[in-house]
DNA sequence: AATGAATGAGCGTTCATTCAT
DNA sequence: AATGAATGAACGCTCATTCAT
């Protein structure tokens, strides 16, 4: 699962530069740019390594010159975008001051312009959809990635809890919380079922934000009545 | 996209009837239960309709005799567990009284009760991973299911908008983003990147739905400094 | 390769007589006149027995009562049609009197009105089209009915040449050439690529029959120069 | 309809030369070669790919680079044999001179050499057995090759009435039984039902020659009575 | 006798993988 | 390094055959 030295993903761009004799390094990355395309559109079975050569403009024959496999081309595409996003995480950090809140929008809008509107966001629809096809790919997912944006998320969370800024809560489960919106906007991405249309990101994460740190600061007086939910005979 | 009357995804019962000529009725929702637990769980092309014929305990050629195609049975799947996700929206929604604040606990644990903890969350994923190779199913998921969800919580925003127990919100939006943890949280249960071990669904509901309560009510006289964010060079 | 009693061949008689209750007598033959006209029109092969019911007008399990397989169906088609022209030839030879010519004239046009005419003739085509299929029913075919009409024109032609009304000839390949038209007739009843729109059957057959009365007639003086042809370098 | 340049149907050489990349020109021709003959030994549904593959000594996937389906094999199968007919009548009509009589033979054994005895006659035992299923391609092989053939013998005819050499005859029913034996003979060659040991293809050939010139020529003045034939009460 | 649901072997087709050039 | 012709295992789908009713 550890095939070639990460480079940032990048769009298979309309070759420019001269069509012979492309420096053999950045063959790599073009082809997982390009195959990570596909595989988000299509998904890792439905893609078939003829059109990723044919979109990576190589023939079938070189994918095999760099990758032991199409589950190895699809390993190493989550590697290539899984270390991108923890390059970007680790300058997010070094960017890190400000109230809790001032954090919390960081985080938001730094994953969104770092991740979320790069080609890595189809990294999160694959985990999402290949999830049981590779479970040793999501478990290291699991462990690399959202470990280390859970981490990023509870020191924020911690520290304005601490500071009085944000009233106590369950740490861990508000971090789910606030994740799933940036996940399903990466995911919806590429999904018609879900785009919404009316929305921009932009509105989407303020509206989530502002929401968030309502919810959070939350007059600790001020009491949410909340009627135990009738769990009827089920389980 | 409509082939048999609906019934409720169950899971194929292992059934202790006489082999052949079982009721033919209940023939069409044994199988698309069995391809719903396949199809979320390796997706679409990844699932052998061999794999489908033997958990439902047919032969292969059996599933001939119901659906067209495997595209077909897709369909059905989705076509079943849409039917029943609507029919459970039905039932929320006569049980609809309360405040907005209790409107909207009803809302997301009806939800789970119904939909979330059941086999039809599976549609969920199917929706955010087959998207486009069935385009037409995903609009139709959209239209159908999404925009009936999304009028419940409109209805319910509204009105505690109105009868000023919500600040006044950005409606549309805040549908959006109150649905994606629910969507979320059917998605992780069959992707291991996501699940998170530690919280339970209804915590991780509860926790939503506080956060949710009191970002909504927020004082409107409170004010949430936004710093815009630098949104670099990027588009 | 003995089924049934043969009865002769009748189209599938659109049902006019009560549906239900049919003379049981009846069912082979029905089934027999419904497969042969699809064996005729698609191919052995490429007829499924599904359409054979259909035609028939009973369920598919139903052909399993009189016939062991598809095999002995086509068997039986085959047998039906061939005791059909037998008898029909038996007639003709009744009826056989007069001069050598029109003795020819009778056995063609009897042929035509008894055989060529009737859904028999479609056994033809199966045997120009599944010989190698059925090597044994093909051979079967020719000794019974090939070989009974070479006889009834052999005795036509001998007899004419005794008589002086036809010059010597090469009665078996006369023969030979002699059928072909009329076999191609046939054939080409159901063969769109031969089809000739333009000349009636009767028009052809009587073509045929005055080229060949003239033909064998020929003064016996007259000398029809030939050509040795160059078979070339070929085989 | 048109795949690849036609080449003369040959029969798949067993080849000598290394297995992998031979000279990706001859492929097409080796493997319609092989269709060919098991199209024509079996038909087209009974005929499995992976036996044509074998006979042409490549795997079955190896079809698919060269046709589409099995469908565009065939009708390659068909055209590659048409192309290489309407060369040879281009040939036989080069070398059209002498009386109409001489005409008249040339054409019967020039078809014989040039088509009836290479494996293009399977072509038209295809036409006669696969038409309906094929009614495009029966549709092209009667206006590319029938009308021409057809088009020789109306010269011929034509050109022998106006000189007197023949009688005057319905020249397009003429011409229909003229290509009955020769059809006939195509086909013979590959049904047992049809066989006749006992001629061979030249004796047949002479035979119908003789018939026909005499028949066509026949005394003017001779009379050959023609009995109305008792068409019965059928139509 | 008749049905039609169920079966499973078999075939057409696809596509990841190999390898000679 | 790069190609693309060739392979063959695997899968979707069909259909002759069986059998409980």
């Amino acid at each position: 699962m550890k095939l070639h030295a990460a480079r940032p993903l990048s769009e298979a761009s309309p070759d420019c530069r001269p069509p012979r004799r492309r420096r053999k390094e950045a063959r790599p990355s073009e082809l997982t740019a390009a195959a990570l395309a596909l595989f988000v559109e299509k998904g890792f079975a439905a893609t078939r390594l003829d059109d990723v050569a044919a979109r990576a403009g190589v023939s079938k024959g070189t994918l095999y010159l760099y990758f032991e496999s199409k589950e190895a081309l699809f390993k190493a595409v989550i590697e290539e975008g899984m270390v991108a996003a923890l390059a970007a995480a680790a300058q997010r950090l070094s960017d890190f001051h400000g109230s809790a809140a001032e954090l919390l929008q960081q985080l938001l809008f730094g994953w969104w312009e770092q991740i979320g509107q790069t080609p890595m966001a189809g990294v999160t629809k694959l985990i999402a959809c290949e999830s049981s096809n590779f479970p040793e790919v999501a478990q290291y997912y699991h462990e690399r990635v959202l470990t280390r944006g859970r981490a990023l998320l509870r020191t924020t969370l911690q520290r304005g809890v601490a500071s009085g800024e944000f009233r106590p809560v369950d740490i861990e489960t508000a971090i789910d919380v606030i994740m799933a919106p940036l996940l399903m906007l990466a995911i919806s991405r590429f999904s018609l079922g879900f785009c919404n249309r009316k929305t921009t990101p932009e509105t989407y994460l303020r509206t989530h934000f502002e929401l968030l740190v309502k919810g959070l600061r939350g007059s600790s007086g001020e009491f949410v009545e909340f009627v135990e939910p009738l769990t009827g005979g089920k389980r």
